[in-house]
DNA sequence: AGCCCCAACTGGCTTGAGCCACTTACTGGC
DNA sequence: GCCAGTAAGTGGCTCAAGCCAGTTGGGGCT
């Protein structure tokens, strides 16, 4: 009980995982390699299995090892990241007529894969009628849901939200939307894309988006809301975009105004 | 053993977890009210305590619901996200002589608290000398680590790193910098802020982060390693923002080149 | 040689029990 | 009226045991 310090002992399953983190920091234990088993760690530290079980699960939800069953318990290797620019719209890059994500992939030699999983007419959740500018009560947008891929594996879900009375009847509700993407067709309805305002967020993924991007535990999402402004400083397109964090990272450079 | 549907039976723990899930996404159990105790949902599900124990950790992992010890199992509430934006190094804001904190602090109706930890000469991390552009062999830096609260709450970590050749004797190595904070001194050395570079992860909090911010299980944190360029696009200074993603999120706002 | 099956290992999940630490509300004494 | 003490309720943590479900490798059969 003395104030000055805080020897209050830890929990045996804290103390065991302190252990293993300081192993694996140390290198005893190098990336790839297989921790000890549950019931060897039981033994050697004089607990029962399910504290060393407990020991095990906070280092996974740190995100530091991953378990795989019936082989056991493996320290994670570190991800290099797929990176999301803020130049992946600009200008420049059009003349390759390629859209933002298959350049990006490209560039860090990836295969793009882009499953479209429905178009369809909606009624806009809260946040992004209010970027868009259109009224949340009705059917006033169409939203796109994708799937992005890079080497099959599957890297961030994309919706996209745009006017409806824009959109109707044009290749912007098809699946493939022609040269340079939905921007390319927004550009030939009056929109040339001026600035975006980013808003970014991180937080753990629901259970739906764990299951579609493959997420072992301990790894957060990335969420970008992104606006698309035109010439006239009116936003034109609506994009939530949800990244796994772990083999994702966002770049954005930009001017000092 | 159908293949054409997946109704594996999910483990009752899960099982548990989606009925509650349900009942706070339906409202049955509106934000900040009380779960039912452990003890009742083992007799309500007809299952052990620590099967329901465990459907709530699986909750709490997920960022939805907290723990207080003795007292209960709260719906967590929807924090509003103090907001970092882009144009916090703006020019433009320069006359009111604020750092970039406290001026978002105080936009937000907040009250800023900023605690310098240390400032010494080091070594710099491999990340921050290849973009600061200095050695990483030598004591070619110096770091200065300070925390971040608004309204007494730890909102952020933050280590910034100067060249030495350029720190040494001036009002950079000090806690107080005078008036517009590091980057006036900077400016004094004729560094004048011309573009910014963040590049963004998301990932857990190390057990010392979550100690210093506060953070409750199934909180990730927002990693951004920010480089700042001057109007010779030559790095000038480098730091590295820990924020907590629950109640922080970031804004980008800039023009498409 | 090739294949299959089974034993032995791994983590996944649950049970039921117990003790501890913290919180709250009530109750009784002053 | 106030306050201290306490009982009852909560989550925190651990134990020992058991069964299930993937994985792996070796032994034996064909």
């Amino acid at each position: 009980m003395n104030p000055s310090e805080p020897p209050t002992q830890q929990p045996a399953s804290r103390r065991i995982a302190e252990e293993l983190r300081r192993r694996i920091r140390d290198g005893e234990i190098p990336a790839g390699e297989k921790l000890p088993s549950e019931r060897a760690l039981a033994e050697e530290f004089g607990a029962a299995r399910n504290t060393a079980r407990e020991a095990v699960r906070l280092l996974a939800e740190q995100g530091l090892v991953t378990a795989k069953h019936g082989r056991g318990v493996f320290v994670r290797e570190p991800q290099k990241l797929f990176r999301f620019g803020s130049d992946r719209y600009s200008i420049k890059n059009r003349e390759t007529g390629l859209t933002p994500f298959r350049l990006e992939a490209q560039r860090q030699g990836k295969v793009p894969r882009i499953d479209v999983l429905y178009i369809e007419r909606e009624t806009p959740p809260l946040d992004v009628a209010e970027r868009l500018g259109v009224p949340s009560g009705e059917q006033s947008v169409v939203h796109r849901e994708n799937h992005y891929f890079a080497d099959d594996e599957p890297v961030q879900i994309v919706s996209t939200y745009l006017r409806w009375d824009e959109a109707q009847g044009t290749l912007l509700m098809q699946p493939k939307t022609g040269k340079d993407g939905i921007y390319g067709r927004l550009e030939d309805l009056g929109h040339v894309m001026t600035r975006v305002r980013d808003e970014i967020s991180a937080r753990m993924p629901t259970p739906e988006e764990a299951r579609f991007l493959q997420l072992l535990p301990g790894v957060p999402v990335l969420e970008v809301l992104h606006t698309s402004l035109d010439q006239d400083l009116q936003p034109f397109e609506v994009s939530r975009y949800v990244h796994r964090a772990d083999q994702t990272g966002l770049l954005y450079e930009l001017p000092v105004e």
